[in-house]
DNA sequence: CGTTCAATTGATCAGCGTCAAACTAGGTGG
DNA sequence: CCACCTAGTTTGACGCTGATCAATTGAACG
């Protein structure tokens, strides 16, 4: 392990105020990992042996049953996935492949397990990220129920504007057909759904996003920080 | 609070191993109360002051948009609610109202951080808790990615049998209007849904469910332990 | 300059929601 | 004890949303 990566993982906020010596017993197992796009990192029922924090790149989680598979988010750097898993030393629920090119941080999770009963900030820490990662996951669900794939699809361009400088024109991060079946749709019904939203001044053309008529689109979307806003 | 009550409260997982000092010193700010049916006890987006307990009869956790409603669960004594919000000193992001008359424990949320901060054993119940409620999320949600409406009501329906006893005959517990807000359909749907599921052995006249034909309506539903068992 | 895969478009169809009406059951009061 | 009221449930008819299938266009890459 890199001393250059460990700086980097030290300033994450959940390893952020732990005692030296118990982020040196975790470091101690852990390794970093480069990964060209497209490998399985993980298979939905695996034990979960390994917590997993994303440096670079992008990762998506997935989820298949009876031979239909959905995307169930994209994770970007630099934030942990199946951290529950590794709390509960549990099966993932989930699956996970890079998307592009990825370098890949893999703590063991017994090493987790044990530093999260010694070290108390390392447990806030923790408790305060899995919290987040639930009321993510709520709020996605709610939106899965209450909204039509337009609303959806008007609502993450919202939030994709506002994720980064909230300017008129931005870029999608992913493929559409990962972002039709992230907002639950098939990647025809999403590319009716962006014609659809042409009527209120938004155009896309390959991954760029122009937003012409905000108020127009904000009225559809009628967004809420109970669904919307990450921080919430 | 009533030392009857205590002790039960006492019993439950998430307070079983902490100090006697720290139970005592959040049951102190703690009260019981008991509401009629049909009481909103919680609405989304305000502060979470309270974390619940529901001690007797049942609670609904629901959500709303733009005047559309839906049931996200419904919760059974012995558990807590709220959990995330509490932690997070965040808003909630659900709304709750009793389904029937219901002894619920508040307690204040500021009491249940401070104990979180100075006891360890009570930190790693809370940390279980949470891991579980969002596994039972992510669970929630692949459910609704991956199946159709008629899955969905199969697999409900085998969860709640293997929740009782297991035998053929069994009761749902909870009406069929909600029932069908839960699995994201309409009253209607779920009708003729149940209907459908006739050919599979499936019968149900007010609450009284018989599955005559374990094994066919196995095959359509198609359960895994990875959506559709709770310890999993 | 092909090859390949994503994205789009069109046509069709199934699933599901909506609306309206009929039916049922549980509870209330005469 | 019965009639009635109310609310949940069921049924039927209809229409819309979104899925499926098939074919074409487009774009990225070697």
């Amino acid at each position: 392990m890199p001393d250059s990566y460990k700086a980097e993982i030290r300033s994450l906020a959940i390893f952020e105020h732990m005692a030296d010596a118990n982020f040196e017993a975790i470091m101690r197992g852990a390794y970093v990992q480069n990964f060209p796009p497209q490998v399985d990192l993980i298979t939905e029922g695996d034990t979960a042996d390994f917590m997993h924090v994303v440096i670079s790149g992008s990762v998506e989680l997935f989820a298949t049953w009876n031979g239909r598979e959905t995307t169930m988010s994209v994770v970007r750097p630099i934030s942990t996935f199946i951290l529950a898993a590794t709390i509960k030393d549990a099966h993932y629920l989930m699956s996970a492949r890079t998307l592009e090119k990825s370098r890949v941080i893999m703590l063991p999770s017994s090493d987790v397990r044990r530093v999260f009963d010694e070290d108390h900030k390392f447990a806030r820490a923790v408790v305060t990220e899995l919290a987040q990662c639930y009321r993510a996951v709520v709020k996605n669900s709610k939106e899965l129920k209450l909204r039509t794939s337009l609303e959806r699809l008007a609502n993450h361009l919202l939030r994709q504007q506002a994720r980064t400088n909230g300017a008129a024109n931005f870029e999608l991060t992913i493929e559409k057909r990962k972002l039709a079946s992230q907002l639950g749709m098939t990647p025809e019904n999403l590319s009716r759904a962006i014609k659809a939203l042409r009527p209120y001044g938004v155009t896309i053309q390959g991954t760029t996003v122009q937003i012409a008529k905000q108020d127009d689109l904000v009225q559809l979307a009628k967004p809420t920080p109970l669904i919307d806003d990450p921080a919430f």
